[in-house]
RNA sequence: GCCGGCGUGGCGGAAUGGUAGACGCGGAGCACUCAAAAUGCUUUGUCCGAAAGGACGUGUGGGUUCGAGUCCCACCGCCGGCACCA
């Protein structure tokens, strides 16, 4: 025992009274169940408050600490202005994590997910976050995962979900296939392995019929999004007008169609491409000479040997291979040479494309390459507004072209495509036309002949469902010998997944599943003939495409959700999340949402009407990582700090959507703050029930100013300025008590009472605190929010400000009736602001009363 | 390459076209204390000046306006998304 710690007080006394209060009041929710959402009877407007449910993936960590708080400041402001709020907790539970930490381990995935979800559990409960425990879920529970076979059958039955034989991404690290959206960078989203293409038969949901309606009412959701997720979504789902047009192929029967965005330039395709690994590639090989078709076959295998990485980078060289076939040109007839070469994607329009050098880069790269023809038909140095400029012509009425410019700038010579603005040339009757009227001329003309029509084209590409992996929802279909394959009946559902036990989780290309004999073997219900389960699971993201909705029926086994409740409750109000998901999950729940809508089971087609992302917490500049060894760690965090320190601290951090730094984020100055808050609250010397009337003016001002702006900062998520203004509110009451009206004036209590109802968002233990420490009934969480006075936001006297020439030269208190004659008066007899006008001549006099006064001056 | 966003003190950040830098961190000083911790108070954009006061100041250059961090144009820099999508 050291005699230097015997007289000391703990420097750890403001945090371990704060784990008592944090201890006390979380017991007492629990308790009470304070924070449950009110049933039917309840009578109050309903607030859906959701943030996006977390993988168990170990305990929390800062980015939960951030994306809770920020959804339970939303849930608590609304239960403060007197609404009924659902503010559910889940969790996303099935998932790779799981399994292979299971088959590190030797392990069941299932106890490793539970364990970790009673782990994150406690650190929710720690964090003090206002959730209704009565509803939550787990996505790997067989109740939950019913409902998603149900959907599957759903969208079996609309023929929504199918299945095809098509080149797919292939993780080889994790030995299963990943959507579209999760390969990023041609790696794979969750481990970083390079993604190879494979060609397999797979169940897809065919969310392309859903692109327009997906890309169309983002517009609904415009100013309530983050405008960088909107474009996020409208650049993944692409969108091309343009036009398809058929190409005869020699020696084929049936005509070709490809996509193009510029069937103005039709007269300038001077080749025509396939891609090497389509079918009609392989197709038209076949029927070239043997040479060729060798050619052919090599190529093939390079280009599939070539990963999406090697495959994306623009400026590698162009290749490819002549099948020494010819396609014609609908317009004009010229026989246009067919190449075989991977610029052209097997699933992107058709699989071909008619080539136009001169007016589109790639095509000129290639044409360049392989010494291909180049023709220009569009003038891109022509004007393309006001009048057509006059155009010589020849004898036969054909413009003639301005050769001189053309050919100081021909594509074929410098390489550059004129893909710009233009008026047509060489182009037969489309000479003359801008490249706008061009395109719209074309279509006609086409759709006339019937040689093409208005078309559109999707970046966007079936969403791809199937997983080679264990730990998922079965897909409730049966393969029969003769090929078909029949769904599950609907009253048969769940299919539940068999025990781990015994099984080899380790990935091997198919999903372990198949391996459980006396699972996969069956016996089909309809026929009674025996029968094979697919042996592969859903991707997750089909779990957490509706998990919203389950919150409003989390124990029906009647159905997924009750349409009554969905009606009730949904869509949700405020959704709050990373940026991270702005494609893939938000992308999936909207065209789940819409899918929902068109079976007539909900009546909105957005599931989330407005939607928050948080930024990352990061450290010292840079993102926290296990591998790195940087991270902070949540549990320590809060032991050290306690819940509400750590809350005030990451709110008062800076905007939502910016990424924090953890290095500058102050817990110890939010400490000191809530302990002055807390200090007041013991320190107030009125009765509970004193009439604030006459208490301190100034105070009351100040109060009454937070109690009017408030709101407003909430929902903008101004977080960090509401902290900063209840700082402001708490400063103003320490000076009103140590050096101005005292402890015991009405003022005093109300402007305490105003900080703990509103702190309650930000800090709620010390909030229940300060609510008990000034004589109330607990919960402060609660209670509804005072409107403002608006007879205490106007002041008898203001400071105006008079300027000359926009500087400001002198601060003027005035009263706030002042009239703008009587300012100007003042301003003008103003010592400084004679000084500053000097002998100028004085042009103009704005005079904005009660607050400003400018004069421009001249000379 | 295409699309989007952002540039404000030493730092995190405030600011309906109307006093730029609220609030906090950090710094400096003071009070209380034997001393420290804690707490409270004062001060803190840069430059000139002893002060009064003045000049400059929101990435750069222009513009609109009585007045611009805020609106418009161009440029520079950083960040994010997409990318051989015809």
């Amino acid at each position: 025992m050291s005699e230097f710690s015997a007289s000391s007080t703990e420097p750890a006394d403001e945090s371990t009274s704060a784990h008592a209060i944090q201890a006390k009041w979380q017991k007492y929710w629990a308790e009470n169940e304070t924070f449950l959402a009110g049933g039917d009877d309840d009578r109050r407007p309903r607030k859906f408050v959701l943030a996006m449910f977390p993988y168990p993936s170990g305990d929390l960590h800062m980015g939960h600490a951030e994306n809770y708080l920020y959804s339970d400041i939303v849930a608590r402001f609304w239960r403060h202005r007197g609404h009924n709020v659902l503010n559910p907790i889940g969790w996303d539970s099935f998932g790779l994590p799981a399994e292979n930490a299971a088959i590190r381990r030797g392990a069941d995935p299932r106890e490793w997910t539970y364990q970790n979800i009673e782990q994150q559990k406690t650190g929710f409960k720690a964090y003090g976050v206002s959730f209704d425990w009565t509803r939550e879920l787990h996505t790997s529970d067989p109740e939950y995962y019913h409902w998603n076979q149900w959907l599957f059958l759903q969208l079996h039955e609309r023929g929504l979900a199918y299945r095809k034989k098509s080149p797919v991404n292939w993780c080889p690290n994790d030995q299963t296939v990943l959507a579209n959206e999760q390969v990023v960078d041609g790696r794979c989203e969750r481990c970083g392995a390079e993604v190879v293409k494979k060609k397999l038969t797979q169940w897809y949901f065919r969310i392309t019929d859903y692109a327009d309606r997906l890309l169309d009412d983002l517009n609904q959701l415009e100013g309530r999004w983050p405008h960088k997720v909107l474009q996020m979504q409208r650049n993944w789902i692409g969108r091309s007008i343009g036009a398809d047009v058929d190409f005869r192929i020699e020696g084929r029967d049936e005509p070709v169609t490809v996509f193009t965005t510029r069937p103005d330039t039709l007269h300038g395709a001077t080749f025509f491409v396939v891609a090497p690994d389509s079918d009609l590639a392989a197709e038209i090989a076949a029927d070239a000479p043997a040479e060729v078709q060798t050619a052919f076959a090599e190529y093939l295998a390079t280009v599939q040997k070539t990963t999406d990485i090697d495959r994306q980078s623009t400026d590698r060289p162009k290749t490819g291979v002549f099948l020494e076939r010819y396609a014609v040109n609908p317009v004009g007839g010229e026989r246009l040479p067919i190449w075989a070469a991977d610029y052209v994607l097997a699933d992107y329009g058709h699989g071909a494309v008619m080539a136009v050098p001169a007016h589109d880069q790639r095509d000129l790269d290639f044409a360049r390459a392989f010494d291909l023809p180049v023709k220009v038909v569009v003038d891109t140095t022509a004007p393309i507004t006001g009048v057509i400029p006059v155009i010589d012509l020849d004898e036969d009425g054909v413009p003639i072209e301005p050769v001189e410019t053309l050919d100081a700038q021909h594509p074929a010579s410098t390489g550059i495509a004129l893909s710009g603005e233009g008026r047509m040339i060489n182009s037969g009757d489309l000479n003359g036309l801008s490249k706008r009227n061009a395109i719209a001329r074309a279509i006609e003309q086409l759709t006339a002949a019937g040689t093409g029509r208005a078309a559109k084209n999707y970046r966007l590409r079936d969403w791809l469902i199937s997983r080679q992996r264990f730990w998922g929802t079965p897909i409730p279909m049966l393969h029969h010998d003769d090929g078909t394959v029949t769904p599950v009946p609907v009253e048969q559902l769940p299919v539940k997944l068999p025990a781990a036990a015994g099984l080899d989780l380790s990935p091997k290309g198919s999903s372990p599943l198949g391996a459980a004999e006396s699972w996969v073997r069956t016996v089909d219900p309809v026929s009674g003939d025996p029968v094979l389960r697919d042996p592969d699971t859903m991707d997750t993201f089909v779990d957490s495409s509706w998990y919203f909705l389950r919150f409003l029926s989390p124990n029906s086994d009647q159905f997924a959700f009750d349409p009554a409740e969905a009606a009730r409750w949904a869509p949700v109000d405020t959704y709050i999340g990373g940026v991270e998901h702005a494609i893939l999950h938000l992308l999936y729940a909207r065209f789940i949402t819409k899918v929902l809508f068109d079976m007539g089971l909900i009546d909105f087609t957005e599931p989330f009407s407005s939607l928050i992302n948080q930024g990352m917490v990061i450290l010292n500049g840079a993102k926290m990582s296990k591998s790195k060894g940087n991270l902070v760690l949540f549990q320590e965090e809060l032991d050290k700090y306690g819940a509400d320190a750590l809350r005030t601290g990451l709110a008062f951090a800076g905007p939502v959507e910016d990424d924090k730094d953890w290095a500058d984020v102050s817990t110890t100055g939010a400490q000191k703050f809530l302990s002055r808050a807390l200090r007041l609250s013991h320190e107030v010397a009125s009765p509970v029930d004193v009439v604030f009337k006459d208490g301190d003016a100034a105070l009351r001002r100040g109060t009454h100013r937070l109690l009017a702006d408030a709101p407003a900062l909430v929902e903008q998520t101004k977080f960090n300025v509401l902290v900063a203004r209840l700082m402001e509110l708490v400063n103003l009451t320490r000076k009103t008590v140590d050096t101005g009206a005292g402890a015991g004036d009405p003022a005093v209590r109300e402007a305490v009472e105003t900080v703990a109802v509103m702190l309650d968002l930000i800090a709620p233990h010390t909030a229940e605190e300060m609510w008990e420490a000034l004589g109330h009934e607990p919960s402060v969480g609660l209670v509804t929010w005072r409107q403002a006075d608006p007879a205490l936001l106007v002041e008898d006297t203001i400071t105006a400000v008079a300027q000359v020439n926009g500087k400001v030269r002198a601060q003027l208190e005035v009263s706030a009736k002042i009239t703008a004659d009587e300012l100007e008066a003042l301003a003008r007899s103003d010592e400084r602001v004679i000084r500053a006008i000097g002998d100028k001549e004085i042009v103009k006099v704005i005079v904005r009363a009660p607050k400003l006064v400018n004069f421009a001056v001249k000379g």
